[in-house]
DNA sequence: GTCTATACGAAGATAGAC
DNA sequence: GTCTATCTTCGTATAGAC
């Protein structure tokens, strides 16, 4: 097997230092930040070999944030797909605790990275890239919604709500360093989910 | 009158430049987030003169910043007041449209500071600081949904989800570069608030 | 109070050896 | 494929002149 063209989805192999670098700058990019995100920072917590990052991502940083928000993003979507077929107030209730795991697993201390890198870049691309997340996480939850026996409108709503109040709880309990304020907002989701 | 004893809330002709680095740094903050807001860019946004930086703010980034969340905190908090007495759609409408308003004064390009701050800090300072702000408006929320008719812990659900909803929804309209998320997404607050 | 100059460190990126 | 060395840029912060 040659060692050009691998793509995200297939674990392979050859691209195992690649993918393990990718998912470090995901948690890095949770945490601290974009530009807190050096690549030093991915190697060691990845573990890569120091002469290995411009040879796995040519493009630079860039790069390297443009996967590390693709495989966030597609995360997510494929965890949604467990619960096709259930209803809303089902589905929403799965979306939150994506989010709710991030902040008990991390102790409080990571994020959204997608929301990290739109608050903070400024490539156009990147920027685009992290609005094309952001529309398919909706997309995908009005579609689940809309299976579920809502109206398309409705479903479009709620799934834009539900994004929204998700990434917006996620910051405050971070910033609050305390589950409270993602609670009480899930719960007002909840409540307003059929 | 001396040089020092100055405090954030009086116009005071001498505090005028540090006022005015303080708008600045709010202004970028929004929009390129923490790291990306040099002191270089503040001095240039606001005019002031390159010397007068640590005069002003000897506690140096840390202290700009502080003072630039604070003041985006109370100025919220000011607006707020203008609604008090007013039914809890009123209130949710009014601090939805003080998002909405930083969305299109600068043309899809700024969001909150307290939120740039929060995800990119290595403070714990500044991250407690951060954590007051959401508690306040929060609050001051909570308190308005109340004397509005609410009882008190569905006004402090919503307060909370009027916080989150409309922090993602600045994010989300943010990266897609549109409108129309944010309005998705004050549909559906106004929708489920009594 | 405001200026210039500079120390100091960090980060991205490239070149070339192994 | 991986390494070290280096270039360059930039940001914070300080020192000392005006």
């Amino acid at each position: 097997m040659p060692s050009k063209a691998r793509r995200s989805s297939e674990p392979d192999s050859a691209g195992e230092p690649r993918q393990h670098m990718i998912e470090s700058a995901v948690t890095l990019l949770a945490k601290r930040g974009l530009q807190a995100t050096a690549f030093s920072d991915v190697l060691e917590h990845s573990g890569a070999p120091r002469g290995s990052i411009y040879h796995h991502f040519p493009g630079g940083k860039d790069e390297l944030v443009d996967a590390a928000i693709q495989l966030a993003g597609d995360r997510a979507i494929r965890v949604l797909d467990r619960v096709a077929g259930q209803p809303p107030k089902a589905v929403t209730g799965f979306f939150l605790d994506i989010w709710r795991g991030v902040l008990v697993q991390s102790g409080l201390t990571a994020g959204c990275a997608v929301l990290a890198v739109t608050v903070a870049t400024d490539s156009p691309g990147l920027l685009e890239h992290a609005a094309n997340i952001f529309r398919a996480w909706r997309g995908r939850l009005a579609e689940l919604y809309e299976s579920g026996g809502m109206e398309t409108e409705a479903a479009r709503r709620l799934a834009a709500m539900t994004v929204a109040a998700s990434e917006g709880a996620v910051v405050i309990s971070r910033a609050e360093q305390s589950l409270e304020p993602f609670d009480l907002v899930a719960a007002s989701l909840l409540a307003s989910t059929p």
